[in-house]
DNA sequence: GATGAATGAGTATTCATTCAT
DNA sequence: AATGAATGAATACTCATTCAT
């Protein structure tokens, strides 16, 4: 005898689930009822309770899953991709992406008014981010002055601005590239100004 | 004739209540609930709702508060301010305040799952940036090619991720200092980007 | 000093304010708001509670007036009218008036939810409706053998129906004619019958 | 496969509402609570609402059952009764039950300030009201100038008497003694009458 | 394991009534 | 006497969670 084949059919359940859920929350914000999770993903309430004991399992379970394929992402660009452009392809990439799918990149910051435990998955995703980063420094592509969380915050801020704000394809790149000037030449016309900050944050 | 005294008394309550729901909403966001204002106001439920008929009524009562003052803090630097610094000042300073009192800078954006009708106060505040954009422009402190809604995007996606992601007071310099090199010299390193976005987005 | 000029304010307000309640509360039913009634008579919520302490007080007040004002209609029929047709007359009137207007003719079956005090202005109706009746039956214009309280009992069922079901003209009439027909020849064809009833009722 | 099981339970709780329903709102009128309806049923708030998920769905409800019921009750008499006294004694019936349930007969009225769509229901009870009133006119009991629209207006009409007046059930006999003695002979002393009606009415 | 009915605490909103001004 | 702000109980409805089937 195989794997008992109820546990195949669970198991279908449970990708089902998660994705309508992944597209309802990002659809109507977290509060969105596990009633309509259910509905959609064609499953009883009981069973989606089953899965994920709590509401806050669920959405936690989602982000995890999401931080995982942004984690890959970076990986394949940092495999394949040219070091020198990989991190601004990445950054664009992500932006367009959150501003179209309207996915749950909004739980990434969590205001979910329940607080997620995700700082596993974050970790892993920074660390493929810093591959990124490093190998554009290399290449003089981005300011050896830039550090990792610098990194995340511009690219968690404008990701949440591109999906919150609804910004237009236009209005991203012209941002973005506000942004990627910052990253290559912090050093030169920026340099006092970096001076002037080391002193005050100490 | 002087104002009634009655409406004294409730122009102190209507202040009290839009106080403690901008602390409340800040806290546990918009899905807090009336009675905890009206509770921590020190009013009866009735009294917040004979103030602000629904609950959206009260919520867009406190983004438009928000957003005068914010107005108003643009305006004050625009004339008093160094022009080549103020645009500066003034982001750090509204990044700062984000972070800081985890207000309601959070509602700029809208994810109440109610719709907020604030476009008038918005447009008010786009003006007043705008003034310290010219400004600087003028200045030679920020590329000429930048516009308006590219600093206006980058602000409120400053502000949220400091916001919601917590940045501390060292993180937020950073990250602001790779913005304010990317809005001053756009032209010189950035140059071939910027002529790859204008070929990109027509 | 003829009478406190005050008082013939207030007695301007108490009948502004029984007015509009019977209007009110004639358009959306007895459960209606009496800020609205306060509204739509200009003064301030306090004051139609000083005039009427109770909302169920204003509610009998108003029923009051009606009752008064029908048996005032009732003794100039009475007075003026042709007996072998005033209570007919009557009859007609009432439903038109209750159809039409869509009164507080309602109040009278006391559906309030509350239950109103009206035992005396009732009686001094019946009293009236006697008056025509007697009439009728002399001229021959009705059985002998029909009571007071079958009329009375007809004519509300009449007018609420008129009222609630909203007869057309046409329906009214033709609904009437057949009151009226019973009303003139219950001694006739219908003799059996009435000789059946009395065996059951006792 | 026999019905699921888990569903008897359901139906049971269905008609338990609905039942105790029907009693609190004939007691108390439509604005009764719907939380008394759920602890007179003995089941939570929330199983009232998964069953009717508004309280206008649950007050139609109860409407349509009731019409099924009278319906129901006219087509048997129109099957088993003497053609020439059968209007009648549906009539008689009708009043008596309106008169001693107290039942919900009320709403057929729809004084409900919510507006209920039963327009279904009242025909079907209308087509067997007009069977019962066909044949009694087939025997010479009732005028042939009778039309259906006039029976139900008064059989509404006394009903809702009955209920709302409390009419004794002498009083009920005497009022319907009239009633019918002039759905009976319309045609003869009434003549003249019947005459005036077709030229204003037209 | 799945189903979906039942639970019941929680939420926005209304409204008669009171009372300080 | 009038005003209108404040009160707070009441009400319809929602939704996460439990549990009998």
């Amino acid at each position: 005898m195989p794997e008992s084949p109820v546990r195949a059919d669970a198991k279908r359940n449970r990708s089902r689930i998660l994705a309508e859920a992944a597209a309802v929350f990002a659809e109507k914000g977290a509060s969105a009822s596990t009633e309509e999770v259910a509905a959609r993903a064609g499953v009883a309430i009981g069973t989606v309770f089953r899965h994920f004991p709590t509401k806050r399992d669920l959405l936690q379970a989602i982000v995890k899953d999401l931080l995982e394929r942004l984690t890959e992402e970076a990986a394949t660009l940092a495999a394949d991709g040219d070091p020198a452009t990989a991190l601004f392809d990445y950054f664009r990439h992500m932006v367009a992406q959150a501003a179209a799918k309207k996915t749950v990149a909004d739980l990434l910051a969590a205001d979910t008014g329940v607080q997620l435990e995700v700082s596993g998955p974050v970790l892993t995703l920074s660390a493929a981010v810093q591959t990124l980063l490093s190998r554009a420094q290399h290449c003089g592509a981005v300011d050896p002055a830039v550090r990792l969380d610098e990194v995340m915050a511009l690219l968690t801020a404008t990701c949440q601005g591109a999906l919150r704000s609804g910004w237009s394809p236009d209005l991203q790149e012209r941002t973005l590239t506000i942004v990627f000037a910052g990253l290559r030449d912090r050093s030169s016309q920026a340099g006092e100004d970096v001076a002037a900050v080391r002193r005050r944050s100490g």
